[in-house]
RNA sequence: GCGCCCGUAGCUCAGCUGGAUAGAGCGUCGGACUUCGAAUCCGCAGGCCGCAGGUUCGAAUCCUGCCGGGCGUACCA
């Protein structure tokens, strides 16, 4: 209970209580309280709505019970200044500024670990993301999905739950062979004056890459063996390479996996058909028109799907299927797929699937990740896929380094188009939004250094510290000690809503009373004691600065 | 046609389990470096929150319809 949110929490919920019980209804669900921090500052530094949500359940105005609210409220921890009822029946609460001063206790002492709750109790979460196909290097919209992906698995794991990260690898099927024959016929090329390629095959310049380095490493050894014979050979060699350059870029992009998941394991432990007879036993399977069909429709799918075509082959859905009942088996307790938003369109099949399995629908949430548009000085770049043109993941994180890269990639709502503009993420300006909070976190390491240039001797000791930071009394400094207090409650949404993008948001606002109130006073003056108080807090800002952008896997620099 | 997502300041976007006067960045314009890093800060301007109804004490937020945009709509992966 070191917060003041919590604190004031815990008081308003003990004062709420005699009115529920007073209501008479043992039955009733008490409402769900919510602690705001209003906008602006007359409404003081918390608001509650909880007297008007419980005009429904009480059926009394909401003025009035606020009345009674207050009326109960004791200030056991004495951190109020006053309490007031405003607007339609807001409570409004105002801390009294030495109440702030606790939090700087809380992160010094520990910094690393601040914000860490255990919201998650112990579950266990995978996320499975990026799980590009196999069949040419990752681009920039796996990136996005990269990023958001690791941070989430991050968030989460920072409030208290066990994360896996886990990659699918799309390795079966005809499209391998495909691959393996793009590679033969590029191979061909080298050999040959002119060979005809053929259409449908990956055709980008990678692969050509791949056969001069195929090349000089077999030489002429497969020039005479026809397709049919070479096609394992070529096929698994070009899965394994294309592989190993996913894996170096999503290195090179901060980013580990905790498992690799074969699809074609899947198929060669006959999963896939044994997931099938589950679900038939079930009665969500049947026959129809010499296919096999799940029963979708049964929870809320527009139509139902095949699992085995009638040629015999099974579908990509039912190796899905598969797949998450395989997940499930390995005793997760949440499962989030992070997905391109150009498969929503598979999203109720999949959920249909779960729920098949005997599983909750809530067990498996799906993050949409909308594509990203890359612009260079505000001009579109031309990408086309199918002509195997486009900007790799590798290209950009070359160009303009992972930390900018990571940090654009998470600086909206996932299922938002995202603009990427090369040029501005280069770019070493305010309209860049990484630096700007890079730089304050170098900002402020220098003033550690001047510090020290100075004879200062900052040491974090509680004691020593206590009767100092009593000089912080600026609203600016109450204003960012307040800031600082909410970073964990702002973990705790990101993470309950799997929205990596709340941190960044965060991180900018409280960056920017950071900036605007170090252009107004110095850190470092003649008075001793101020400059020692104020040291705790720079030393508190720059933690949580720190500690933020660690959580997004951006490097917090200590100079620029 | 049907389904999903999205229409918020000139531009790019937050805010959406209903709450007080709708916020930020960029851009425009004007200011602040003898002082810890001016990659910063301060200020001005900018809005029928796509449109129209409905629910509510209260709607950018929830419901319905319409308009506009994106994506999906395979016995592909």
């Amino acid at each position: 209970m070191a917060f003041v949110r919590d604190k004031i929490m815990e008081m308003l919920s003990l004062a709420i209580a005699p009115l529920l019980e007073s209501a008479n209804n043992p039955s009733l669900i008490p409402p769900s309280i919510e602690l705001t921090t209003p906008k602006a500052t007359q409404h003081g530094d918390y608001a509650t709505n909880a007297a008007m949500t419980l005009t429904r359940v009480l059926k009394r105005n909401p003025r009035e019970i606020a009345g009674e609210i207050i009326a109960h409220l004791e200030d056991t921890h004495g951190i109020l200044e006053r309490t007031e009822i405003a607007g339609p029946g807001f409570i409004n609460f105002f801390v009294k500024p030495q109440a702030w001063l606790g939090i700087l206790h809380e992160i010094l002492t520990d910094p690393l670990h601040y914000g860490r709750q255990n919201l998650g109790l112990g579950k266990r979460v995978q996320v499975e993301f990026v799980s590009a196909n196999p069949t040419g290097p990752l681009h920039i919209g796996h990136g996005r999905g990269a990023a958001t992906g690791d941070v989430l698995a991050r968030i989460l794991s920072a409030c208290g739950y066990l994360v896996d990260r886990e990659y699918y690898i799309n390795d079966a099927g005809n499209q391998m062979n495909t691959l393996g024959a793009s590679l033969y016929y590029r191979y061909q090329e080298l050999l040959k004056e002119s060979v005809e390629f053929p259409e449908g095959h990956y055709q980008g310049e990678y692969m050509k890459e791949l056969a001069r380095e195929f090349f000089e490493e077999v030489g002429e050894r497969y020039s005479k063996v026809p397709l049919e014979e070479a096609l394992p050979h070529f096929s698994r060699y070009t899965g394994e390479r294309i592989l190993k350059g996913i894996q170096e870029d999503l290195d090179a992009f901060g980013i580990r996996f905790d498992n690799w998941f074969s699809e074609q394991g899947l198929h060669d432990a006959g999963v896939i058909e044994k997931t099938i007879e589950e679900l038939r036993e079930k009665g969500y399977i049947y026959e129809h028109e010499g296919a096999t069909w799940f029963r979708s429709t049964e929870f809320g799918d527009e139509k139902d799907r095949v699992v085995v075509r009638a040629n015999g082959i099974s579908t990509y859905f039912a190796a899905d299927l598969a797949y998450h009942k395989n997940k499930f088996s390995r005793n997760y307790d949440l499962l989030v797929d992070i997905w391109g938003a150009d498969h929503h369109g598979y999203m109720e099949r999949m959920l249909a699937g779960i729920q098949a399995m005997g599983r909750n629908r809530r067990d498996l949430q799906i993050i949409l990740v909308q594509l990203v548009n890359l612009l260079r000085g505000g001009k579109p770049v031309a990408m086309s896929t199918r002509a195997g043109e486009f900007v790799t993941l590798k290209e950009v994180v070359d160009e303009v380094g992972k930390d900018a890269a990571r940090y654009i990639f998470l600086t909206r709502r996932s299922d938002s188009p995202l603009d990427f503009d090369l040029d501005l993420a280069k770019t070493q300006s305010n309209e860049n939004p990484v630096f700007y909070v890079q730089y304050a976190h170098a900002r402020l390491c220098r003033v550690f250094e001047v510090a020290r240039e100075r004879g200062f001797s900052f040491q974090w000791s509680p004691l020593q510290m206590e009767e100092c930071m009593q000089r912080l009394n600026l609203p600016q400094e109450a204003m960012l000690l307040k800031m600082l207090g909410e970073y964990p409650a702002t973990l705790a949404s990101s993470a309950r809503s799997l929205e990596p993008h709340q941190i960044p948001y965060y991180l900018h606002e409280l960056v920017s009373n950071f900036h605007s109130y170090y252009n107004q006073n110095r850190i470092l003056g003649d008075d001793f004691q101020l400059s020692k108080a104020r040291l705790c807090l720079a030393a508190a800002v720059k933690e949580v600065i720190a500690n933020a952008l660690h959580l997004l896997g951006v490097d917090a620099p200590h100079r620029m």
